[in-house]
DNA sequence: ACAATATATTTACGCGCGTAAATTATATAT
DNA sequence: ATATATAATTTACGCGCGTAAATATATTGT
């Protein structure tokens, strides 16, 4: 590497000995030059580290290689993992992804939006809030530029989703807790801001007619994205007015499992699939810390890399297509069932 | 709002009544054109909507707006959580904020700070890898960028640093647990990634000293980000080969705790400061989760809000400097120890 | 009311690159 | 070796905006 610091691609060009758009064309897919033009600027890459200006670069091209990963809350080790992936495998792709939380609110996850367009983004992964979303404005974005939604499934908005089944996911936390055992009641928020909630009780009392058994729901109250507070108050609550309807109990999330295991543990209550166990705690997701609870939470798992590789793959095949598909794409993934210590 | 697109500022210049320029300054700051006239362009944006090219911007721009935050691993709540606030500040204070993850990984750290070097950001809020880190790499980045470190110190490096004072954090911790009990052994990896490590044993240590307490750090063997794990596994050899020194443990890090108390419930070991209980537990940082373990946990908790507004500030101070400061700005805040019932 | 000063606005230019069209070099077939 | 097709390169232009310098307008003091 020499002193030099190269200002711009003129610069960098007249030192390779090629004209620069020649030198643009190489950045833009390195096979689209000669091979001897292209050892000649990788041998002048390596001596002089020049890197295009990236302003400049996304201000004229049609279609930029940026993609945009919107979670609704970063915080949540959940979305911080799935968007760990996806950022990886966009990179793998050659695309600059850039990453945006909502934070659970309405106003970030539309100003994000708003700052998205500005982007130019080839296309854009989206978990929206849900229930919280403003799907006016979501609806006008997936107009302009192309989306696949994840996770959170809002009806006819975006040119995709890719999610989980949470039918998948139900049906075998249900199906093994009633065969190992007593009947599970279904504990939940009373108003979940994610729509997987809602698809995840009319999961449970379809299970359950299924299996001829009596549903019992147990609705709790919250606000908000802090799941586990939210899941220990209402378990604290539920637990001292002693109104468990059953001894075995399904969480719709890992979130408030945990937060429920805090309030079992709280009040002596001792939780796992022994005989000697006062009650037996299962949930979905398999959140990453699902399994250093105490117990360890049983739970049916996300095909995380399933969605993750689908969801962008869906994203690459809209982007090459201009942008619109012929019909709406959905896909989902069923669940694994992990067995562990809480049931 | 008009159904007419704006394409560029020209165009909304002209449907305005002033020139381009003009406009621009408005852009650049709202004050600093005549009343009228911003009345002018403000009635006319609620009619258009239009919005400046990001790209085209930043180009031209001698100092951009742009904020880089750079965290080392953004699957840790811990860090989702500091990033979350460091973000908000900055958007606070009319910067464009955009958010990266090394992921535990040296080569995604140096490819962060190659981009960003691309963004021009005015400054860069980076939180190292720590031991992981390409020193040199870092060195260079930060001689050409603004750049204030966080959470992990590396000595001369930026113009800045602001964490937590880590001799606060054990000290608090130890005096607690041996004045209220038996002598803490010290829970930790053995080659700690984050420098934080090294100083808390080192803190660990002097303490015991001064208490004239026989101090005995319990190293155990792991590599990477996955601390849980490395907590669980390392405390399930410990435990079971009867290797704990003492009935008190004080680990490094609440996921290394979060780890252990897995370890402890896989044995049968009961956790608490109750006298029935077989050992305590304590340990450092507040972790998001940390209170709902079980039991929850004691540990010494960040000042958070100290640590992440003091350190946008001193970025602010730095890029009003002009990018340089008299002398490199160490600040460190102190720790809250938070009582739960793990010790 | 008029100059002197401060503040706003406009004119004019350039940033660093993408890209269509024009040109030139290379590959293929005869 | 020559004509033709094909691919690579260069020429020429413009993207949307920031910004210095030139000009116009408002403010202040007398």
């Amino acid at each position: 590497m020499t002193t030099e610091r190269i200002k711009n691609m003129d610069e960098f060009a007249a030192l390779v000995g090629v004209s620069r758009p020649t030198v643009s064309k190489y950045f833009n897919n390195p096979d689209r030059v000669r091979a001897s033009t292209r050892l000649k600027i990788e041998a002048a890459l390596e001596r002089y580290d020049y890197r295009p200006n990236i302003f400049a670069i996304n201000q004229n091209r049609r279609l930029t290689k940026n993609i945009g990963i919107v979670v609704p809350y970063l915080a949540d080790p959940f979305f911080a993992e799935i968007a760990r992936v996806l950022e990886r495998r966009c990179i793998d792709a050659g695309y600059t992804p850039s990453l945006f939380s909502s934070h659970g609110q309405q106003d970030l996850e539309n100003a994000i939006l708003d700052t998205l367009r500005s982007f130019k983004p080839a296309g854009v992964l989206l978990a929206p809030l849900g229930r919280m979303s403003d799907k006016k404005h979501i609806e006008a974005f997936c107009r302009d530029v192309p989306t696949i939604l994840f996770d959170s499934n809002i009806e006819g908005l975006g040119a995709g989703f890719v999610g989980s089944d949470n039918f998948s996911f139900v049906s075998q936390t249900v199906e093994y807790l009633s065969r190992t055992g007593n009947t599970p009641c279904f504990f939940e928020m009373k108003n979940p801001a994610n729509p997987n909630a809602n698809k995840r009780r009319e999961a449970y009392l379809k299970m359950m007619e299924r299996l001829n058994l009596d549903p019992h729901v147990v609705s709790i109250d919250g606000e908000g994205w802090s799941f586990e507070e939210i899941g220990r108050q209402g378990a604290l609550k539920i637990l001292r007015e002693n109104r468990l309807p059953t001894n075995t109990v399904l969480c719709s999330n890992d979130r408030l499992a945990i937060g429920f295991l805090s309030a079992c543990h709280e009040l002596g209550i001792s939780v796992g699939r022994d005989e000697e166990c006062d009650i037996r705690v299962a949930s979905h997701d398999d959140h990453p810390y699902s399994r250093f609870t105490c117990p360890s939470l049983t739970t049916a798992a996300h095909d995380y890399a399933s969605v993750s590789s689908h969801a962008v793959e869906t994203l690459f095949q809209l982007i090459e297509a201009g942008g619109k598909l012929d019909k709406r794409e959905e896909k989902v993934f069923a669940a694994r069932l992990i067995m562990r210590g809480s049931a």
